[in-house]
DNA sequence: CCTTGTAGCTCTAGTTACTAGAGGTTTTAA
DNA sequence: TTAAAACCTCTAGTAACTAGAGCTACAAGG
């Protein structure tokens, strides 16, 4: 099955700009073209593409994603040891990056809470959030 | 107290040409300049970045703070409601995306330490995180 | 078979929010 | 007084797209 770049867009969620950027900057592999010189995908182009936006979704820069690729690529047979240790290694930095992003988008959602709790809770018309935005010691956690 | 960039900038923690970049913008004021050419910064000004800097970290476009900066200087007595709405449509716009960006993150941060597991006990390089960030059904959460 | 409309093509330039560098001037401190 | 640090402007680069101009290809209806 063979699918146009319309198509392979409909599929993934990922605009047809994007996907012939993606090509130009080599995240995604040359596409085969029709005789009448219009780009032809597969499942795996779908797959991969699909992997790129789910990534790119949850925050991970296009660099991490083409590490991440890479990984994935990197062959098994040449140096397991290396590979293995490599794959350690890119892995627990994802994860350290996770982590440190959910955590500063936590403190976040704590002010922003905390900012829509003083705009409900007194019923005059001056919001506070500006306030609270202006003056940092009023949130909590840093 | 006058102020130089300099010096603006360690007590905002904003880099220098960031606060040029502001300037150029019109996010800030157009500073007055000494005899030599050079910005001159008040304790307004500094109030003001902070709130700019603040607003930055806590995830809010240039735009979301010009308009919220707009809403703070805005007449009281023009319109006072609409003020405050607005204000807190913003606020609560960024509080829904930073909630569902942390969903995301968390079942990614399980997936890779999923991943760091199964790496760490058995010796394949085979590595779970291309299949689950490919394919969506697999990540628990959404 | 022809036409028309949709979908595809390339290439350039714009977006956001900065950041870095070149090349020159002003201030400050020894 | 002189050298270093801090300032100045201006241009160009970054990430990750997005939009538009101007063109070609293809599928469906008459």
């Amino acid at each position: 099955m063979i699918l146009t770049i319309g198509q392979l867009s409909a599929k993934s969620s990922c605009k047809i700009t994007t996907i012939r950027y993606y090509e130009g900057i080599k995240l995604m592999p040359e596409a085969t073209r029709s005789s009448g010189n219009q780009r032809q995908y597969h499942q795996a182009d779908l797959n991969r593409l699909r992997f790129i936006r789910h990534s790119r979704e949850l925050g991970f820069s296009l660099d991490d994603i083409k590490e991440l690729l890479s990984l994935s690529n990197a062959p098994k047979n040449d140096a397991p040891e290396n590979n293995s240790h490599r794959a350690e290694d890119i892995a627990s930095k994802q994860l350290q990056a996770t982590r440190s992003r959910i955590q500063r988008l936590q403190s976040l959602e704590q002010e922003l809470q905390l900012m829509l709790n003083h705009c409900n809770h007194d019923s005059h018309q001056t919001c506070r959030v500006i306030e609270v935005l202006a003056n940092h010691q009023l949130c909590q956690g840093h």
